[in-house]
DNA sequence: TAGCTTTCTTAGAATGATTATTGATCTCAT
DNA sequence: ATGAGATCAATAATCATTCTAAGAAAGCTA
């Protein structure tokens, strides 16, 4: 399995993108961060390196680096987006209990979108894939915590 | 190609929902809408037939008639939900140009959530997928506003 | 059927994430 | 240097949704 560690697999930064403070350092927390914070967890983590940074400005930061290819923002449901530096084509597993998101890569090359009929005609551009169920962590949780009755 | 036509495929009302006045208008309206619509769009379409009707109940039917399995919330991204009354296994093709959304079926049984390596023990309860892309209409339209440059 | 309990509905307030506004500051090509 | 355009911070505004409180309706129980 190829992890997003540093140095690997990281997309060149866009010639038309001016990197501020501000972007560098919620590009590194994001790219620091394991747990696909949302822009609260973001602002609260890059304050620590720049206190004076603003939550409108990390929002900002974040549509930017996500609209230059550098973040992946993540959506389940309408809670509050999650984002990702990990750019490997990959999806998410949501944990219905405990709310942890993980990346899951594709095992195969199937060309996914032809599962579905779709209106003749139509070009797919996209796919939003999202698994959700309860983590490892939390089954042996529940394992012990309620044996079979 | 089986669509949701009125009576086939409905599935049975559940003993234990109390189908009030309210419930059944907004359930009827979603059956009768093809469109995918909002709380918003469901409420104003409701009002028409239970005038003083408000939308907070709107909201509250919606999430019982979903809750009990005669609806279905269709989140894509962080846009307000839409809903949806066929109940068979399907998912959303949304256009990105005009925002319309259209049901999609499932052409093989393929067990999709195999398609990724998960963290060992996980246990997958269920699948968000939307497909995204330009609608058959759009193309058309695009097709003829801009000939090949 | 009367009385009691629970559920449902309504209007309006509250919440929470996100976006817009505004004025100040910064950057870079002239 | 300078002036246009980008970025930033603080704050206000927006928007979908949820909460609250009080009244209305429906369901039991005697």
């Amino acid at each position: 399995m190829k992890a997003n560690l540093p140095g690997h697999d990281e997309p060149a930064l866009p010639a038309d993108l001016r990197m501020t403070p501000q972007r560098a350092v919620v590009h590194e927390v994001v790219k620091a961060s394991y747990d696909h914070p949302t822009a609260t967890e973001v602002f609260m983590r890059a304050k620590e390196h720049v206190p004076a940074i603003s939550l409108a400005t990390v929002y900002n930061c974040l549509d930017t680096l996500v609209a230059h290819g550098l973040l992946k923002q993540v959506n389940l449901d309408r809670a509050s987006s999650r984002f990702c530096a990990n750019m490997n084509d990959h999806v998410h597993f949501h944990c219905d209990q405990c709310g942890a998101v993980a990346d899951a890569h594709p095992i195969s090359e199937m060309p996914i979108s032809t599962l579905w009929k779709l209106p003749e005609g139509s070009r797919v551009t996209r796919l939003d894939i999202a698994l959700r169920g309860i983590c490892p962590e939390c089954v042996k949780k529940n394992a012990t915590a309620k044996p079979q009755v």
